[in-house]
RNA sequence: GGGCGGCUAGCUCAGUCGGUCAGAGCGCCUGGUUUACACCCAGGAGGUCGGGGGUUCGAGCCCCUCGCCGCCCACCA
């Protein structure tokens, strides 16, 4: 006999372990199955499984459960990003606390070392946590964005964009972090709000005849200026306009020029520019042939061509000083402070500089045509669909995008210079000597790049790269495109449209046909979860505490909110509640003999509640069904919630229990076999969501003595027939709930005690209704607790009177009845059904309503006020009699 | 500045095509030794659907407008 509860701290690792040796996380064989690919996004190797990935791992298990037990060739490939910055600042960050030297003093090969022994023995704990989440993933086809294949790929497809000119290298402004030592693409850049100020700075004109004054935020860069602009129609600066003001410490003469850059509506109207270290400033520049002047160096500090007390300094430390120096010379004009907002490298937090470098560049908009295309044509589509406007408008706007990284973690650019700086684009060291050989005629030393590539470039590759391209392996030809990614919102721009360009691109087709986008998981006060803040929810602490089949049945559940999920320990607790309701319906059907049979036919049942049940079967069946095809997780977790507890445990096992304990054998083996259908069938509709315990149960009501044909992980999904549907049975049991219900309202209305025993009598009831009450007579005594079930002309003295439907029934009280409690539930009773005649009436007396609405709602309407008067004149004739008793 | 969400019961949220749509779970209250389950059972209270206007026979639902809250993009000398 089951226990009373699962227990997932010992099952979950045994029941993982059997799917894994049995190969179902591998796809079948079999040529006539359909595939269904996805691929994972690939978590960070340095990270830990956080619970936005349990989210976004539970959704990818469901639907990879569901297509294989509908029979598909399902492929899940999983694997992990070798994440660039965040690993390299991982193991420098380790190298630090154990005192060791640092990276440049280690230098590359070393370091490079050190991150891949860090790699093997860390990088597998997220691959284990996904395990523990029950994740069937296809292990043996686990990849790494940096492993030999991967790594091809990328050198490949960096060398052919390099041929089409879509890659090139270029010396321009790049965001760059002096903290990391490296440039970092838009992307990466995150707007912060600080408390700064605005400083007026006076320039003197150079022949001395006045000043001109600029406003910034950043005087240590007015040490770079090398003009000054105003708007041209800008009267009161005309005169101006060509001549040169000297700028203050420096000294160097620099020109007022003409530029609608300006905004006359701004600070003073004129504005320093600053080629070399503002993103305007430097197209200003580039308009009017400026100089441009760097003052800073890679660690932000100022250079030798800043003037010489400056050089070696902070910029921080600049700025104090800059002003410091307006201030003795007379020339500043004010300082406000100000709250603005200042770029900041999202990894490490540190404020930006627009920094002059070369650096390699992806001409992101030829690109972005095709990816634009695809998903306007609908051959890709996004779930929901609201965030195709989002894409659409990035990938219109879309500006190079900047793949360089000054890093040494990731993959090594593959390009050579020779030694007049010429260079040699190849896929190998070889093939780049001999590119050179040829130019030069004779072996020059050629030295490689030093940069590696941004880590979304390698990710941009995944779905095709893991799948073996740019071999035409069996896998590529057969699992891509890949039908669904599944993944979140916030790195639609980051991987989805890079994704969609370069799959588009290198193999032609969108490497997905459909996008899921996840929400966001964050804590129950709606502030997303972070580590600093200590909000952190772990999946790993959770699924230790609640089971992995918990968590995942919260997170299916509440994944249909549109942004965010708040999540909260009450929420998964209730339900594991479900999941051990479940066990206990099972352990019901175990202890009753409801053992399936392989050559029962459900349809074919006689039993009204066993018709009745089958049909809602059908209908819950054929709901969650639909709910995944859709992606739509949280409808097809609710039916599965509202069917096994409101409807199969509620009702359905409880009508069964007189039967079973009854002496109709045909009906008990009939009832017997039904309800075990029922659990069956539901264990695999619940199976994708809550696999480990649908898991267990599957194999513990095995028919005694033997054992399943297959695990459930593998059993085919059920696809029951609507003739399933039994009208007239669902009649009947729709009668007997409502009936059992109002009498159960009653009793606890009137106070009655559980131990009493009131009679019930059905009032004049028409033939149908009788048959029912005389079918289900045992059942109805027992549910709704009477003594007996008879049958009156008229309600009797002492008894109340309730209408269930088209029923009447007076329900024998007198012992309990308190006329006055009474009295006052019937008038509410009767004020509900007043209101509600009220209602219907009027709409039905507006012209406009009969003559507009559909006919069939008109109909309704005519109906349901004729059931609201027939109940409240039942009620008033109770009243009535009541009345008399007094 | 541009865009996207959200505002429905104490809390967290569903609500499809405008017509039983005023719902669920949790919490709360009342009652319960019902032989599967107290991780349970039965019952209950609680909402002017953010405000205002409009379209319509009919509006959480469509349109306009205002107000908060959140996010994304761009930018602020």
């Amino acid at each position: 006999m089951l226990d009373r509860t699962f227990d997932p701290k010992t099952a979950e690792p045994r029941l993982y372990a059997q799917w894994e040796a049995s190969g179902a996380f591998s796809p079948t064989d079999d040529p006539a199955a359909t595939p269904f690919s996805m691929v994972i996004p690939p978590p960070n190797v340095t990270g830990a499984l956080h619970i936005g990935h349990a989210l976004n791992n539970t959704l990818q298990d469901v639907l990879i459960r569901f297509a294989r037990m509908r029979g598909r060739a399902a492929l899940w490939v999983p694997g992990s990003d070798h994440a660039g910055i965040a690993t390299q600042m991982v193991v420098e960050r380790q190298l630090a606390a154990e005192g060791n030297i640092g990276r440049r003093d280690m230098g590359r090969d070393a370091f490079v070392e050190r991150v891949w022994s860090w790699k093997s023995a860390s990088g597998r704990l997220i691959a284990e946590q996904l395990r523990r989440l029950g994740a069937s993933c296809d292990w043996t086809r686990e990849r790494f964005t940096l492993d030999d294949g991967l790594s091809r790929a990328v050198r490949q497809v960096f060398v052919k964009l390099y041929k089409e000119k879509l890659i090139y290298r270029d010396k321009r402004l790049v965001n760059w972090d002096p903290q990391l030592q490296t440039a970092i693409s838009d992307l990466e850049v995150e707007q912060r709000e600080i408390d700064g100020a605005l400083w007026s700075l006076a320039y003197p004109l150079e022949d001395g005849s006045g000043e001109i004054v600029v406003a910034t935020t950043r005087p240590e860069t007015m040490l770079a200026d090398t003009a000054v602009a105003v708007h041209p129609s800008d009267g009161r600066y005309a005169a101006l306009v060509g001549r040169c003001v000297r700028l203050p410490i420096v000294g160097r003469p620099i020109p007022i020029i003409a530029d609608a850059y300006a905004d006359p509506e701004k600070g003073s109207g004129a504005v320093k520019i600053t080629p070399a270290h503002d993103f305007n400033d430097f197209k200003v520049g580039q308009r009017h042939r400026l100089p441009i002047i760097n003052i800073l160096d890679a660690f932000a500090r100022l250079n030798e061509n800043a003037p010489a007390p400056f050089r070696g300094l902070d910029r921080f430390e600049a700025r104090r000083r800059v002003v410091a120096q307006f201030d003795s010379l007379g020339l500043l004009r004010g300082v406000e402070p100000m709250r603005h907002f200042v770029p900041h490298g999202d990894r490490s937090g540190a404020v930006l500089e627009p920094y002059l470098t070369d650096q390699w560049w992806v001409d992101a908009k030829v690109l972005a045509g095709p990816a634009i295309a695809a998903v306007e044509d609908g051959r890709t589509v996004f779930v929901p669909r609201n965030w195709e406007k989002t894409y659409f408008e990035w990938m219109r706007n879309i500006e190079p995008w900047c793949i360089s990284r000054q890093l040494w973690w990731g993959h090594r650019i593959p390009a050579w210079y020779g030694p007049d700086g010429l260079i040699f684009v190849a896929e190998t060291a070889e093939g780049a000597a001999a590119a050179a050989l040829e130019h030069y005629g004779r072996p020059e030393p050629l030295r490689q790049d030093d940069d590696v590539l941004d880590t979304w470039f390698s990710s941009a590759l995944w779905p095709f790269s893991t799948l073996g391209w740019p071999e035409r392996t069996a896998d590529l030809k057969r699992f891509y495109p890949t039908d669904t990614l599944v993944t979140g919102f916030d790195i639609i721009f980051y991987w989805v449209a890079r994704m969609m360009m370069m799959g588009l691109h290198l193999t032609g087709v969108p490497p997905f046909r459909r996008v899921v986008f996840n929400a966001l998981v964050r804590d129950e006060g709606g502030t997303k979860m972070s580590k600093s803040k200590g909000n952190v929810l772990d999946p790993l602490e959770i699924v230790d505490a609640y089971g992995a089949d918990a968590l995942r049945f919260t997170l299916t559940a509440m994944s249909g909110q549109a942004r965010d999920i708040k999540l909260s320990r009450q929420r998964i607790e209730g339900y594991r509640n479900f999941g051990t309701k479940l066990w206990n319906a099972a352990r019901f059907c175990q202890m009753n003999g409801a053992i399936s049979h392989a050559d029962f036919d459900p349809g074919g049942a006689a039993g009204t509640v066993s018709r009745w049940i089958v049909g809602e079967l059908q209908r819950s069946s054929a709901t969650v069904t639909a709910a995944l095809d859709a992606c739509a997780f949280d409808e097809a977790a609710g039916e599965l919630y509202r069917f096994v507890w409101n409807v199969f445990c509620d009702w359905y096992l409880e009508l069964v229990k007189p039967i079973l304990a009854g002496a109709d054998a045909g009906a008990k083996a009939e009832t017997r076999a039904m309800a075990a259908f029922v659990l069956e069938t539901v264990l695999k509709l619940l199976h994708p969501v809550m696999p480990f315990l649908t898991e267990e149960l599957w194999a513990k009501t095995a028919p005694v003595g033997q054992t399943r044909g297959c695990l459930l992980i593998s059993a085919s999904w059920p696809d029951l027939p609507s003739t399933w549907i039994d009208a007239a049975a669902a009649e009947e049991i729709g009668w007997l709930v409502a009936l059992v219900t109002e009498v159960r309202q009653t009793r606890a209305e009137l106070n009655l005690p559980p131990s009493a025993r009131p009679r019930l009598d059905l009032i004049a009831p028409p033939d149908r209704v009788r048959a029912f009450a005389e079918r289900h007579h045992d059942l109805i005594v027992s549910l709704a607790r009477l003594g007996e079930l008879g049958e009156v002309g008229a309600a009797p003295p002492g008894s109340v009177v309730l209408v269930a439907g088209q029923t009447t029934v007076g329900l024998a009280v007198a012992a309990h009845l308190d006329l006055a409690g009474e009295t006052a539930r019937l008038a509410r009773e009767i004020a509900t059904h007043d209101a509600d005649i009220e209602r219907t009436q009027r709409k039905l007396a507006n012209q406009g309503f009969v003559a507009k609405a559909p006919a069939e709602v008109v109909e309704e309407n005519r109906e349901r006020l004729a059931g609201a008067m027939d109940a409240k004149a039942r009620l008033e004739a109770a009243r009535d009699r009541l009345s008399l008793l007094a």
